[in-house]
Parts: structure tokens; sequence; C-alpha cells
DNA sequence: GTTACTATCGATAATGAATATCATTATCTT
DNA sequence: AAGATAATGATATTCATTATCGATAGTAAC
């Protein structure tokens, strides 16, 4: 867990996993950033924690899917739609209907929504 | 992975399995439905097989949740409300109004929907 | 009931994602 | 420039899950 009371630095790893991860088109996980900052020589343990205090710091989103978390340079709210062939997440507009949806009966309070569409998409066909 | 053109046995493994998952309530875990069955000496790795078996069979139902893969006894389709202090996970009816809701641009086919609300439930405040 | 076939079991090794540890390095403030 | 400490990288560790394999036990045929 990292302390967002303390001043987060400025590093040379830091720029370079969110300019990946802002860069990105498909949900890219831990282990695919590793991959593409390979030439870096920044350590798996660095890509991770990075990560985590990114998406706390709301400068880049995730989803889980499939067991692993998945990054998303997008943080506004929205949907998903995956393929459940290739694994491949699209970002889909959050219809403006759907917290008209959610339960009331509950004695829940502030609900977010997780709201992810699944099938095959036109390349696994 | 399980072939499921082969005849599956009844054992008496799978029994106490299919059991405590239709007897749950907070959609236990792998290892909660082991620590239920404790007593039967039913090795770890048998949990998990007839787990997936029976999620596969279509005799119970999954959700993943936290990096891990939860039970429910109930197949038919529905969304889930997640307390995010707790961990425990409910289930609510999928709004009928969903499938109206789909994303009709791209080129997918059959979707199916995955709806989970999230928020802290009453015991948690 | 006995036999033969083989799915299933249980113990345990192996995997893969993610986190913890800790000595070293690099940032930021003064 | 110097001191305080956040961040790094190598690696060990944890945790959920899957693979391996010899032993066991359903099941169908006799």
């Amino acid at each position: 867990m990292i302390d967002k009371s303390k001043a987060r630095r400025s590093t040379r790893q830091r720029r370079l996993i969110v300019d990946a991860v802002k860069h990105s088109l498909n949900h890219p996980s831990a282990s695919d950033i590793y991959a593409t900052l390979a030439d870096s020589g920044i350590g798996i343990a660095t890509i991770y924690r990075q990560l985590s205090a990114l998406v706390e710091d709301g400068e880049i989103g995730s989803v889980k899917y499939q067991g692993e978390v998945r990054y998303d340079p997008i943080i506004q709210p929205h949907a998903h739609i995956v393929c459940s062939k290739c694994d491949k997440i699209w970002d889909v507009e959050l219809p403006k209907e759907i917290k008209n949806l959610a339960p009331t009966n509950g004695s829940f309070e502030k609900l977010d929504v997780d709201l992810t569409w699944k099938g095959v998409c036109s390349d696994c066909r």
C-alpha cells in the first residue's frame, strides 16, 4: 500500500510507465507493460508498484479480467466489452440509464457500476 | 480441462461439493468449500476440479471477485452487489431493460452481461 | 458377484500474478 | 552540496489455481 500523503516523486520509470499506458490500445496487463518497456531495464516490481500508484492517484484506470488486472488510459466511467476468445478488451459507453437501474431495496450507499459485455469479436469468427 | 463427452461419475466427493455450494449463502470460494468440508478428507485439488466441472456442467454458477473465483448456487442470469469493505457478495435482480442497452455498433454477437454494483453495506458502516 | 475399464481421487510439484523485503540509488528540499 | 527519504531492482514469498501421476473406486458387461 502506497501512502498518498507523502509526496510522489517524478522518476524516469514512472514517466515511462504512464506514457506506455496512455498510448496503449488494448488494456495491457502489468506484464504487457513490462514487455513493452523491456529495453528500459525497469524491474517487474517497479512496474507493479507504479501501476498501482497511478491507479490510486487517478491517473489511469484499471479493470480486472480473467484473474489479472488490465490497465486503461481512460479514467472516465465507462463500460467494457470483452472477447471471450482472444481476451481483448474494448471501451464502450456506459448507458446514462444505468444508474436508474441500481437496486434500491438494500441499504448500500454510493453505488458504483461495473458493466461488462462478453461475446466473440469479429476477428475471432 | 474436463471433457464433457465422457460420462461423469457420481462420487462421494462430487455429491458433497454440490451440496455445500447449493446450501451456501455468501458465494464461497474454493478454499471456503475446502474448509467447510474439512472433515470429509477431500483433497484441495478435487475441490478445484469438481467446482470447475460443476460450473462447466451448468449445475452451479461462478463470479470472479478480488482475484479469486466465488461460487454461486444460482445459475439463472442475475447481477451482483458487493461490499468493498467486507467483500461479501449478494445476488440482485438483473434488470430486464439491460439487454436493450447492449452496444450495437460493434460486430459482436450473442452478448452476455456481467453487471456488478459496488458499495459499502450497512454492516460495514 | 466378479472383472475390466477408466474416470476420479489425493498428495504434491509447478505455475503465474502480485506483494514483501532490503540494500542501493536517485529526487527533492534547504 | 548535503541530508532525508521515496523509489528502485533483484529476489524471495505468498496465494490461488493447475498439472502430474500412481492409487482408488464408479460403472457397465459378463
